[in-house]
DNA sequence: TAATTTCTTGGAAACGTTTCCACGAAGGGA
DNA sequence: TCCCTTCGTGGAAACGTTTCCAAGAAATTA
């Protein structure tokens, strides 16, 4: 038995006859280690967690890749958990995978501040690292800098010349980063002299966001500008300003956030914030596994780097101020 | 030892006494067992592989959702391996799978006929279901039933009107899913006396896509309608038709495949077949879970069920042909 | 009170590895 | 030829559980 282990692992010295021997007798039984002895012996499981709200949500499922692509490369497998925005699966779900002696995770939590899930990975001081959250203290964290982006939604529309504009979130800006948006997006209509946004709060079944945006515009009439806060968000928003009758971007420019593929495929084609989720994801995982082998922990891009501003057609100056035609006006003017 | 173990199992005897000084211990020592030493003696993981090409792909994303939703109900958990459609990959993370001994496997393999990997697994027996693979003998598989549902739109274009099609697809039609999809678009087009439907086979990368459905459009004038193998390739399509200033759909119909949800925010709505990526997935898990359990299977959807077709603002009647205007186009015959 | 039964507890083996260590067989030098 | 070194091999312990079994304590019966 302890001359398979070494000739199977190459450990250690075996005889070219010994050799031949187990490698037969492995061939004629099919024979293969049994992870699991392996582990218990090694007290490494070569399999890290992954924790994420869920993977129906592209972004999610874009980072996850990216850091089940890293893991796999370095010999690691990835156990999934899809907490469905859940607390207490979220705790329930970390339990499990530290008592199945994963070596490392990367989790999305749902509020870093309180979670307990986030606290008994601290007590039991496994490596980890967090995705698309703000790190507390001790922590690291790839996510994208939600506040400095929103900030450069409020510059866009600001260069576009808009001044009164709208937000357009779920209902109580239930998650921290939905949160940081909207603060960033205040704080850049601020600097910009543009007077503080209209919050639109909608529920997740988008069956009535027409009638709501209706609302929300004969509200607050003097809105140019809305900035969804996400790409599938900024979507309806279209199709639903389309059930008004309304011009986007003429009478309604619309900008979304994340950058996905198909927002430039469609038409208008979506102005947004372009992230990189699976480079996210991926630098998370680097970042788990470097905590692992002791290794040098991969550099973090530029909060600002994490993100990108893509114009395009859903955004243009507001026609009451344009002076030239709606299909010019699609165009960024020219200094940006 | 033993004693802890029966008290925290709820297994055998204990004193009043001796269950709270092993409670109290164990909540002075934060203890927790070990998943590992557990599943070498029980011989079980509480743990399933879930092996599928890629889960940017919100088609398999979704499956993948709806498989570990099972999963996770039922106690276990899913260790996810994206192969990225590269076999190797696919082979060697079954053999570390089952080196892990997962309890079972839910997986997609790139081909089921020749799949080292499911081979692999029938020699090992252990518990798995397919998903969205054709299912050999000996094998169940959840999956759309593609050349039916291919059929089905075949029916579409004819209820509509369409006499000369095109199909498109990736070059060489690479996977087992899209031969069966056109196959079946073929064979439905046959029954309603169309003539075959042209084959437009491009890369992943579209960007020349526009030269090629120009090309392909002038070398094939009689088509009013295209099958895009999976919604977001008709979206591309109807893309580059506007980039062509063809009209979508009084020039060209497209009809695409999977029912991803922009396919109903978008101008025009998708016509499309819809499937219901969720249910597969959490059916093949249900089924590998009965199998483990032994417990009765669950029924699979009559494979007429496992799709639907949605019309949608992509599909009317041919202008040529149409002698209502466009817009009223847009709404099926009364006959659907 | 003694004998018998029931209840509680801990020892030991087993699950499948790896690693340390000791033992025996070669081989080399004196 | 004998001793010493080197090499190859297998025994044993350890990793953390569960389960079987035996032993002792307590409770019941005669």
């Amino acid at each position: 038995m302890a001359t398979v282990s070494r000739v199977l692992n190459n450990t250690g010295p075996a005889s070219a006859n010994m050799r031949k021997r187990v490698l037969t007798a492995v061939e004629e039984l099919d024979f293969q280690f049994s992870e699991v002895g392996r582990s218990l012996q090694s007290n490494t499981t070569r399999t890290i967690g992954c924790v994420v709200p869920s993977i129906a949500n592209p972004v999610y499922a874009d980072a996850v890749q990216g850091a089940q692509d890293v893991f796999l490369r370095a010999g690691y497998q990835t156990l999934l958990i899809c907490t469905n925005y859940n607390t207490e699966i979220e705790t329930q779900a970390i339990r499990t995978l530290i008592a199945k002696k994963v070596d490392g995770l990367v989790l999305t939590v749902s509020d870093p501040q309180t979670s307990e899930a986030l606290a008994f990975i601290e007590s039991r001081q496994v490596p980890h690292c967090l995705l698309y959250n703000m790190a507390p203290a001790n922590h690291t964290s790839w996510s994208v800098h939600d506040h400095a982006a929103a900030t450069r939604v409020a510059d866009a529309f600001s260069e576009y010349g808009h001044v009164q504009t709208g937000f357009l979130a779920l209902k109580f800006l239930s998650s921290d980063r939905a949160r940081q948006r909207y603060e960033g997006f205040v704080a850049g209509c601020a600097r910009h002299g543009m007077p503080k946004p209209a919050l639109l709060e909608i529920d997740d079944n988008d069956d009535n966001l027409t009638k709501m945006l209706d609302k929300f515009l004969k509200d607050n009439p003097a809105i140019t500008g809305i900035f969804a806060s996400n790409d599938f968000r900024a979507l309806a928003v279209i199709r639903s300003a389309r059930e008004l009758a309304l011009d986007v971007p003429g009478d309604l420019s619309i900008i979304g956030f994340d950058g996905i593929k198909v927002g430039q495929i469609v038409e208008p084609s979506l102005a947004t914030i372009v992230t990189n989720p699976t480079q996210l994801g991926g630098g998370a995982g680097k970042t788990v596994l470097s905590m692992i082998n002791g290794t040098a922990t991969p550099e973090m891009p530029d909060p600002d780097e994490t993100f990108s501003f893509r114009t395009g057609g859903s955004l243009s100056r507001p026609v009451a101020e344009s002076n030239d035609g709606g299909k010019v006006a699609a165009f960024p003017p020219s200094k940006i």
